[in-house]
RNA sequence: GGGCGCAUAGCUCAGCGGGAGAGCGCUCGCUUCACACGCGAGAGGUCCCUGGUUCGAUCCCAGGUGCGCCCA
């Protein structure tokens, strides 16, 4: 919300705004509907880092006071990206816009809550959590960085309790030490097999704790033992979990070690880790430290080391809310496009584990859950009067909020007015498509899904168009940080939103597509001839009132030739294939509208042939009416100075594909003028070819190009030799087939013709 | 370690069983009355490597090499 209009956005608005225009120039009632999520944690985070240049803190202000700068913060610095979609043409109904805050939208998030609690599939829990010490806050796994650093694998050696000799233990943070509860050896380890069930000594602490033996130790990882410290590090909360370990933890949600460190209690890490450190030296207990290389993960927002810590937190439970929605993907219900990343959403959502659900942040819905000093939990939509067990009326909100995805996955109902039952919900739900990237599939996507199913009893769209992620023009991640970030509001100052769009639909092929200028300069070219072409048009039809009335070859085909692309055009779309889509306009508009059409037709209307200025602004229209879902600014501007326009061209009908036999008829003329042009043979053609090609070729003005007759000669001498080579094949006419065979006696045939016009 | 994907013209990328393509860049020629953000022509490629299947492989299969992204 507080954002500014990045790559992504452009390139998914692009998207959807293409299929939303032609839907919508189809006939069909179209939706497509604005809005935020309140981003809670990186909202907050936004507003806090505010608070700290003036030098204050959130605790401070208290959550009330806090919640209402934010407010303020959005009111001031909101909603800006509203305006940049509008300037890339997005065609949403701004009016509808809606923000997970509205209270109508609270209210459905607080209904959603009650009724998955009621289903007894919301629970809270004590688990190991990622927590960002910064934020103060668990994190689902899907808000996670992951980094490669550099790092030390420290040695440590525990000694033996019946003080006989010792084991090795590899680790890279010394400070969890003081949390071992156990050293664990894979049980198939010969170094390590007689001490199992022995005990050794925990250093700095000295506490004693058993050697186990289990099969998730990685017998290749340092020494091959492990140090178990369920409180800090999800597999060891595993193994500690199955060998019922006690779960002790020393490090606190502050990041600082806590009351159980001892006297390294509020200490940081850093230092925590230098007394360790210093603590083993001293005791010659550190056998060696040696630089290591692995991945550690991030806060997504802050780039805060995630701390595992055990945590008690609210969680959605998967197994139910899953099983519709596999189904709903497995029979193909919803459809994730290309293929590949329908496999991905359904693998995702089958592993997916129970949700964190809580936060422990301030901006956002807070739970709808009540606590009497007793201790007993009221959940209800709104504040109840009394505790629903004894009745007392001491209440205590939860101080928790909901993480933004639990809000945002009810967005394609919430915002169409449920839980009330309303007209718009049921003329727009389900929808029909969404776009979006491959990282949003298990954030977003699969959470839509299974909600709708569970809330509304049916899936919220049909297809989800994943596309390609923009990366910088050297290959890597765009990134503000790294300095490799691509702007769309500069693309749009330099070469306009058109362009823009059509460079982004461009570049909407492949899984991973580098941004490329050149895809962006392309669109401007295609909107510059556009805007050329008509202006030929216009000009050279006087306000002629648009009419087909076909007369001569150049008009049949030209129509036909539209009528053709149309349909390849709808086909694309249909398999949103922007990237051939959008190529497919501009080969349409450069080579058969500008290059044939015009320039053959062009001589007639100068002359005032009522018939022909009447079909070229006819046929302008169809051009632009292709052209406009995915060019909307300039299509619109030339469709204004149409004479006879009915209406605006964003809701002009689309039109309907006529007959396309004629669209190669101009196929023996295009084949001599690039003859000509290459060797300088004029061919032989009559009447309307002739006419045609005089138009368009202009061979008395035309020097021939580098070739002559006789490398053209010598081309087509070559091309016989490879057809006659292979139709003398009897294995290839024997095997292959017939129609293949075919095809080769009739290029034969069509070069012997072509080497005898120009004389060979 | 697991998953997905990519290697084709100088660059960005299409094509994916029967003659190697586009756009940009480059070279050459065009004051053609819509457009030089233009028109026409041209040069430029062991289609990553090694095997296999096939009458035929850039395309299918196996292995290798080099990259990118996601997840442990």
């Amino acid at each position: 919300m507080t954002g500014d209009l990045h790559m992504g956005h452009a390139l998914q608005l692009s998207l959807a705004d293409t299929i939303v225009r032609t839907k919508r120039m189809q006939g069909y009632n179209v939706l497509f509907q604005p809005g935020y999520d309140h981003a809670g944690i990186a909202t907050q985070n936004a507003v806090e880092r505010h608070l700290a240049s003036q030098g204050k803190s959130r605790q401070e202000l208290g959550r009330e006071a806090f919640v209402e700068l934010v407010w303020e913060w959005l009111r001031e610095y909101g909603g800006k990206i509203m305006f940049q979609f509008r300037r890339i043409g997005a065609s949403l109904d701004y009016r509808r816009e809606r923000f997970t805050m509205d209270d109508a939208y609270i209210r459905a998030v607080m209904r959603f809550f009650v009724h998955l609690h009621r289903k007894g599939w919301i629970y809270r829990a004590n688990r190991i959590i990622n927590w960002c010490p910064f934020h103060q806050t668990s994190l689902s796994d899907l808000e996670l960085q992951h980094e490669e650093v550099d790092d030390a694998l420290t040695y440590v050696r525990y000694p033996l309790a019946d003080g006989d000799g010792h084991i090795t233990v590899a680790t890279v943070r010394p400070p969890t030490i003081l949390g071992d509860v156990a050293v664990a050896v894979h049980p198939d380890d010969e170094r390590y097999r007689e001490l199992v069930g022995r005990e050794v000594v925990v250093p700095v602490v000295e506490r004693r704790v058993p050697v186990i033996a289990d099969e998730r130790v990685d017998q290749d990882f340092g020494t091959g033992a492990l140090k178990v410290t369920p409180g800090h590090d999800p597999l060891d909360y595993e193994l500690g979990r199955d060998h019922g370990l006690p779960e002790l933890t020393v490090i606190g949600p502050d990041g600082r070690m806590n009351e159980n460190a001892g006297e390294l209690a509020g200490l940081n890490q850093e230092e925590a880790e230098t007394r360790v450190l210093d603590w083993l030296k001293q005791h010659d207990q550190l056998e060696k430290r040696e630089s290591y290389r692995h991945t550690v993960a991030l806060c997504s927002r802050c780039g805060s080391r995630i701390e595992p810590l055990i945590s008690l937190q609210w969680w959605c439970a998967m197994d139910e809310l899953k099983r519709p929605a596999l189904e709903a993907l497995r029979s193909g219900r919803v459809r994730y496009h290309p293929e590949s990343q329908h496999r991905f959403a359904v693998s995702s959502l089958e592993d997916a584990p129970d949700w964190n659900i809580s936060r422990q942040i301030w901006w956002g819905h807070q739970l709808p859950v009540w606590e009497c000093p007793e201790g007993h939990e009221t959940v209800e939509e709104t504040e109840p009067d009394a505790c629903a067990q004894c009745g007392s009326r001491e209440l205590t909100r939860s101080t928790d909020v909901l993480d933004t995805w639990f809000s945002s996955a009810l967005w394609p109902f919430a915002t169409l007015g449920w839980p009330e039952d309303t007209e718009d919900l049921r003329a727009f739900y389900p929808g029909h498509m969404n776009t979006t990237a491959r990282d949003i599939i298990r954030l977003w996507e699969n959470r839509m899904i299974f909600t709708g199913i569970e809330m509304m009893g049916d899936v919220p769209f049909h297809d989800v168009v994943i596309h390609s992620l923009v990366h910088a023009p050297t290959g890597g991640r765009m990134s503000k940080s790294l300095g490799t970030g691509m702007n769309p509001l500069a693309a749009m100052d330099a070469y306009g939103a058109d362009a823009t769009r059509y460079g982004l639909m461009k570049m909407a092929s492949s899984q991973d597509v580098r941004f490329s200028e050149g895809a962006i300069e392309e669109g401007r070219k295609l909107a510059n001839k556009l805007w050329n072409v008509a202006r030929l048009i216009l000009q050279a039809t006087e306000g002629a009132s648009p009419e087909e009335r076909p007369r001569t070859l150049e008009e049949r085909w030209i129509l036909a030739r539209l009528s053709q692309t149309q349909r390849e055009l709808e086909r694309m779309l249909g398999e949103f294939d922007f990237s051939h889509l959008v190529t497919e306009l501009y080969r349409v508009t450069f080579d058969d509208f500008c290059d044939w059409y015009a320039e053959a037709v062009k001589q007639r209307l100068y002359e005032g042939d009522a018939d022909a200025r009447a079909t070229a602004v006819a046929a302008l229209e169809r051009l632009l009416k292709l052209l406009h879902p995915a060019m909307p600014h300039v299509t619109e501007e030339i469709w204004s100075n149409l004479p006879a326009r009915e209406t605006r061209l964003i809701v002009a009908r689309w039109p309907e594909a006529g007959d396309d036999a004629e669209a190669d008829a101009l196929a023996a003329v295009q084949e001599a003028a690039a003859i000509f042009r290459r060797s300088g043979v004029l061919p032989k053609l009559e009447g309307e070819e002739k006419r045609i090609f005089d138009a368009v070729v202009k061979p008395e003005r035309t020097v021939p190009g580098n070739g002559d007759a006789s490398a053209e000669i010598e081309r087509l001498r070559r091309e016989i030799a490879r057809a006659e080579g292979m139709l003398a094949n009897e294995r290839f006419v024997g095997s292959a087939p017939p129609q293949v065979v075919e095809a080769e006696r009739e290029k034969l045939a069509r070069y012997r013709r072509e080497l005898d016009a120009i004389g060979g």
